[in-house]
DNA sequence: CTGGAGCGTCTTTTT
DNA sequence: GACGCTCCAG
């Protein structure tokens, strides 16, 4: 979207009540036919940089100064860090009259209304949310209780399963009824004895946060008519990658009339399928309101042309797409750079030194962007960006709750607020070892499922379970009045000092200081900047609740900061919705783009395109393609192909850089 | 039964 | 190159 519409946004501040001329300033014709559309729904085809979030924001600022109460918007997006910058956008057009706006991802709304609505339901609110890696243990227990090797059945490929019922919201019996073969019967299994498990410690995952919703709206038609006056206009952004159960959510919201529901997508930029998102959601919107509204976004704000061509000639060879073409009136633009290297580390000085002279040239780091396939690739920017003393952040908070001691110190934090959270209490009880080892967790886990007492009651009253040694009832006992004792506290003390106390007394702190010096250091400082945004938290007036759920619900782009002058480093994924002056696109070649577990399947290999499309269509001015010739695979050496995509751009777009750049 | 040392094993993408 | 898992000593 057009730079100077974005800054005179941010720099009116509190503005009083703006008219309608205010808030249709600067769009162009089809904008503003979105933005005013009336009552009914509403279907927005924007291409990417067509400056669809500038018409979400000012959908939502034309509503509520239409009259529209805030606290019945609901706005949707994909990611914590959209939503807050929707809502910081909203408020810079309407200053106060914008607070109470529901602007937040699916998964956080349905948190939001799940624990509101829950205790009236005779359940509880409290439940704590599994992440995959809280699945995955959960899922090891499963299987190891019905006698399944993980060789055989691998947990990731049954969660996979489950989470593809989930999504389209079918429970454990559906799926038992509907299972054909063999290896379906087993997952049918597994997916019971996984919800029970779940059940039993009070905990949802991210799937059973949106099923359990829909379930709930479905089963209790008062619950659903109180929701759907509450919430009276749905935006969805990103409902190109909406799934199932999530377009199940925002149909039933919207199931009164007048059906004020605007969704905002492009089937071109459908890169979740794998996560069960469906593009036929919005295909067929058209087909579910007939009498939508359709409005189409094909003007371009962010590329050059030469860069909307490669891209628009490359995604043309997908076969199922809606037939557009995005145009800007920024016309021409440098040719689309492209490198071969000649390894993966030349791959990295190459893009490392053309960063480097572009800082120079006075582009901002931050506006500098590489993008790649998986994770495990931006090791070897890292590495190179390190050696050069170039700031750079990788776009993956979730890595960062994933590390070891940071999921420790969630767990003890976890074990404070959720008393029947039996995964934390398996991660924390032998971190530090106190004589607790698996066997014993095995013991006090059955105590707190058969007597459905609380963790910290079992360990106090451990001297009641069997087969425990003295020293272990003492440890246990000790361990559980620790945790008590904490909890206790943690009411009314500062968020940061109830972690830092129950690491501290726990030894924690001291077990991860007397490690290995080299491992111990780092660990501690993600601690402490652990501990900095728990401090933050409480200033922000947060419990640990929020805090807790916000840890859960992270996702790649929360630590993106614009304002650190660090070049970004990201998947593709991760790029979805973001903006830069300069796109470095690294490791074409076939394998990795396309992944090699997608050719042969051609619904696979269209995403992989598309994929490549969002990675092309986030470049401004400049676009670079890279590959090597050989990369260092899991072990060895290995000859590699230039990914096919490249091909499909026409060749006088692309200008070959070779190794001085 | 716990806890440390060493060995194979994976690495698609994520709320 | 991080991690989980197995094996073995105390």
């Amino acid at each position: 979207m057009p730079r100077d519409r974005q800054t005179s946004e941010k720099a009116a501040g509190g503005a009083p009540a703006p008219d309608t001329e205010d808030i249709l300033k600067g769009l162009n014709p089809p904008q503003v036919e979105a933005v005013t559309h009336g009552e009914g729904p509403l279907l927005i085809l924007a291409g990417a940089g067509s400056g669809k979030t500038t018409v979400l924001t000012r959908r939502v600022a034309y509503l509520i100064s239409q009259g529209v109460h805030p606290g019945s918007v609901l706005a949707i997006t994909f990611t914590n860090k959209a939503a807050d910058e929707l809502k910081t956008r909203i408020e810079a057009l309407l200053g106060e009259r914008a607070k109470g706006v529901w602007a937040m991802t699916f998964h956080s709304a349905c948190v939001r209304i799940l624990r509101a609505e829950l205790p009236h339901l005779g359940r509880s609110g409290g439940f704590s949310i599994a992440d995959d890696q809280d699945q995955t243990k959960l899922m090891k227990q499963v299987l190891r209780e019905l006698d399944l090797s993980e060789k055989q059945y691998p947990p990731g490929g049954i969660l996979h399963n489950i989470s593809g019922a989930k999504d389209n919201l079918l429970g454990p019996e559906e799926y038992a009824r509907d299972a054909l073969t063999f290896y379906q019967t087993k997952v049918a299994q597994a997916y019971s004895l996984y919800q029970k498990k779940l059940q039993e410690q009070d905990s949802l995952d991210f799937d059973d946060l949106i099923m359990e919703t829909v379930l709930m709206l479905q089963r209790h038609p008062d619950v659903l008519v109180k929701y759907q006056a509450k919430l009276s206009h749905v935006l969805v952004d990103e409902y190109q990658d909406t799934n199932h159960a999530q377009y199940e959510l925002t149909r039933l919201l919207a199931s009164a009339p007048p059906h004020n529901i605007a969704v905002v997508g492009d089937d071109d930029q459908s890169i979740y399928t794998f996560r069960g998102a469906d593009i036929r959601n919005i295909l067929e919107f058209e087909r579910d309101y007939p009498e939508c509204h359709v409005v189409k976004l094909e003007q371009n704000y962010r590329s050059t042309q030469v860069i909307l061509d490669g891209a628009w000639h490359l995604v043309s060879n997908n076969i199922k797409r809606k037939d557009k073409r995005l145009w800007t009136a920024r016309e021409g633009g440098l040719p689309i750079a492209i490198y071969a290297a000649q390894s993966g580390e030349d791959e990295a000085r190459f893009v490392a030194g053309e960063v480097e002279q572009l800082v120079l040239r006075g582009v901002r780091a931050s506006s500098i962007a590489i993008l790649y396939r998986v994770n495990a690739q931006s090791r070897q920017f890292e590495d190179e960006f390190v050696a050069r003393r170039l700031p750079y952040s990788v776009l993956s908070g979730r890595r960062f709750y994933e590390r070891k001691h940071i999921k420790d110190a969630v767990s003890y934090m976890r074990l404070l607020l959720y008393p029947k959270d039996l995964v934390s209490l398996d991660r924390v009880l032998s971190e530090p070892s106190r004589g607790l080892g698996p066997a014993a967790f095995d013991k006090i886990a059955a105590h707190v499922r058969e007597a459905g007492v609380s963790v910290a009651d079992a360990l106090a009253a451990a001297a009641y379970i069997k087969g425990l040694t003295a020293p272990q009832r003492k440890a246990a006992a000790e361990f559980g009045g620790l945790l008590a004792e904490v909890a206790a506290k943690a009411e009314t003390q500062p968020l940061h000092h109830t972690m830092n106390e129950i690491l501290e007394r726990s030894g924690y702190l001291r077990y991860l200081d007397a490690q290995d010096p080299k491992d111990a250091q780092g660990r501690l400082e993600d601690l402490n900047e652990f501990m900095v945004s728990a401090r933050v938290a409480h200033e922000n007036g947060e419990s640990l609740q929020d805090f807790l759920e916000k840890c859960s619900l992270a996702s790649e782009q929360d630590n993106y900061d614009e304002k650190r002058e660090s070049c970004v480093m990201g998947t593709l994924h991760s790029a979805k919705g973001l903006e830069f002056e300069a796109v470095f696109l690294v490791g074409l070649e076939e394998g990795l783009l396309p992944h090699a577990r997608s050719v042969g399947d051609n619904h696979q290999l269209e995403e992989e395109r598309r994929l490549m499309y969002v990675g092309m269509t986030r470049a401004k001015r400049l676009l670079c393609l890279t590959f090597s010739w050989t990369r260092q695979m899991n072990l060895g050496q290995s000859g590699v192909h230039v990914s096919r995509f490249v091909s499909e751009i026409p060749r006088e777009l692309l200008e070959v850089r070779t190794w001085e750049g």
